[in-house]
DNA sequence: CTTGACGTTTACGTTAACGTAAAGCAAGAT
DNA sequence: ATCTTGCTTTACGTTAACGTAAACGTCAAG
């Protein structure tokens, strides 16, 4: 193992690539709950779940989703399993969650489709430029 | 075929669900340019490269582009076809942009498998809850 | 013992992507 | 002739996701 934790705000800060700032803000946000110490509880300690919950916040960012909604994404991994119901209603975010995921795949492959055409029209175009 | 155009904005925000200050705000930042008409020429008229393009828009901004980006993006597309130079510096746009697209692939593709994971767990707890 | 390095809170500033009036022109309907 | 509908511009307001500055505590080192 490399390192097994508890980590102080600059190591987080560093590992992850991300400022002081969005930390406290992701925190602020309820996203992340790094526990207290030292004298007054006051400076922050993060533990290998706050790194779990991090990556996946980082994740839900580049994909573009908003804090809040990623709060809630993430929030359902490590839900207790509670009653029938709740886990009935898990089970349709769950769904909810992957249709809009499959659609945004959707997106991505036709736009990829899209470059590839632009990418094949350029390298004709060159071609042709080279050898009139 | 279904009409050729022109199209009113109204038309437009209908057909593709936007508002009006949206197609001004895109038209504003360059990403669209209907022609004007009427007295004063103050009216958009918008022809089907406007549809075309706010097609590429709006998948741009499911995705999560800033719009800026979208811009120089979709700009690619209509491009004329200018000096080798300029062809390959749009190869290399292009190549940037494949390996943005397919970064978001891999991680909706990992946010997939999770949930794939996520709801297995909730089906198994739903059936010892039922059968105990 | 004071200087840094590192941490904290509080709070105003910034950018993107529009929302939301406000105020006005033009043309068809009543 | 006015009313409604649809379009226009101008401009201030709003939300998200932080940036940035101010002002302060704390501990090890010089």
């Amino acid at each position: 193992m490399t390192s097994q934790g508890p980590w102080t705000i600059a190591e987080m800060a560093d590992d992850f690539d991300v400022t002081h700032r969005a930390l406290r803000h992701y925190e602020h946000l309820g996203l992340l709950s790094p526990d207290r110490v030292g004298p007054g509880g006051n400076t922050r300690r993060y533990l290998r779940r706050d790194r779990t919950r991090l990556s996946l916040i980082l994740r839900g960012r580049r994909l573009g989703f908003p804090l809040e909604e990623i709060g809630t994404i993430i929030d359902m991994y490590d839900e207790q399993p509670g009653e029938i119901g709740q886990l009935q209603y898990l089970l349709s975010q769950i769904g909810d969650r992957r249709g809009d995921l499959e659609r945004r795949r959707a997106d991505i492959d036709k736009s990829l489709e899209e470059l590839a055409d632009l990418e094949q029209r350029c390298r004709d175009d060159l071609a042709t430029r080279s050898q009139p």
